[in-house]
DNA sequence: CTGAAAAACTTGACACCGTATATCTTTCTT
DNA sequence: AAGAAAGATATACGGTGTCAAGTTTTTCAG
């Protein structure tokens, strides 16, 4: 009705905006929080309408997941690029852990276990793969920097389920935030650093290759 | 109609049914298969006949996890009961993977990120307990038989999450199952059974308690 | 055996949901 | 100006969880 023309950048912008929405939505009240309807509903614009942008519901969660790798994945980026080699590995575990607490609602659309497989989603998969690429590069790094061979990627994989499951803990609510978390990170994550100090990684990795 | 009485005990028996069928149906088609109504038709009952066992679907979703938590804990107590505590560790992780793997359906409902909080379900929290408690015994014989010191109950936890964290990993296609995954457990979950054999434990957790 | 209380179950409705289809309305191209 | 394309809407279908009220069935005291 008395709605203003939509130049080209602002159809963009409908997506965004609706991106925007859900994330806020979900970082709020979970992802279970917000319909199609009320998404149309917010935007002023009828329930049909966000289907020209998405075809699916699903397809919306998996573009607010991408947004909410891209996200995460800067954030992994800006940690690499300002902590020297040395300390990346941790610095990366500490960056990731405070991502988790600070946006639980994010976190659990991004590693809920209840999502359609990616493979629809070559964006979604892209940022996964960039937010990984960091973690993955620092361990390479420090194998590299403390010469010694190893399977950076298994390492990475490794570090990464680590973190993840404590993660996991935390949110069902079997563990004590703040020092237990701390005390976790120390003994396990950080472990994988000091791998590359002492001479005890295990030999089974290359066992039967 | 021609249905048949009821005698006590099976009225106990549709309460199990309802699970049963639930189970079967996560099982096969995942967490979001199933719906109350379904469930009634299923059962050859009317709509609402659920909601006389069942509070609500979140009630019946808890009672559908503390079933397939009790399943999970008799395994672990099975293989606890079966092997010599010197292989209790790595026979409970190989047990954990096997039934995430055998099973992927119910261990999505039990560890989604997205449940609601279970404590307002005592015989959940429960049987989530005594899933765990199998590995936490073990790892403080572990601890004891190698005559060291250590937090058991964090060094569980950690086992704990980085198992976990593996098989996210691999739910989300992220990892190549079998070959990968059995690497990965090589060198992480049976490590830290290693580690009362090496002097190598990081000193970290005890650092500034 | 009878009748009332209690338990089990059904019916119907409400407010949502995701979304297919068909119909406008606006904008852009030629 | 005319037609095509894009954007938005209205309407509708079949589904959901679940409340409220009604109805049947079972139980059990007298």
């Amino acid at each position: 009705m008395t709605r203003a023309k939509l130049t080209a950048g602002e159809l963009e912008t409908f997506r965004s905006n609706a991106i925007a929405w859900v994330i806020q939505m979900i970082s709020k009240r979970g992802p279970q929080s917000f319909s199609m309807r009320a998404l149309a509903n917010e935007l002023g614009v009828s329930p049909m309408t966000p289907y020209r942008y998405f075809t699916d519901k699903d397809h919306l969660l998996a573009t607010v997941r991408e947004e909410a790798f891209r996200h995460f994945a800067d954030s992994q980026r800006a940690v690499y690029q300002a902590t020297d080699p040395a300390h990346r590995l941790s610095a990366l575990g500490r960056s990731y852990l405070q991502f988790a607490i600070d946006e639980p609602g994010l976190y659990r659309v991004m590693f809920d276990l209840e999502q359609a497989p990616s493979d629809t989603h070559p964006g979604l998969a892209k940022e996964q793969n960039r937010s990984f690429s960091y973690l993955l590069a620092s361990m390479e790094e420090a194998i590299r920097a403390n010469g010694r061979t190893g399977n950076a990627l298994l390492l990475a994989h490794l570090a990464w389920a680590t973190v993840h499951g404590i993660i996991s803990l935390h949110f069902a609510g079997k563990l004590t935030i703040g020092c237990a978390l701390e005390d976790l990170l120390q003994s396990s994550y950080f472990r994988i650093h000091e791998e590359f100090r002492s001479p005890v990684v295990g030999n089974h990795a290359h066992s039967t290759k």
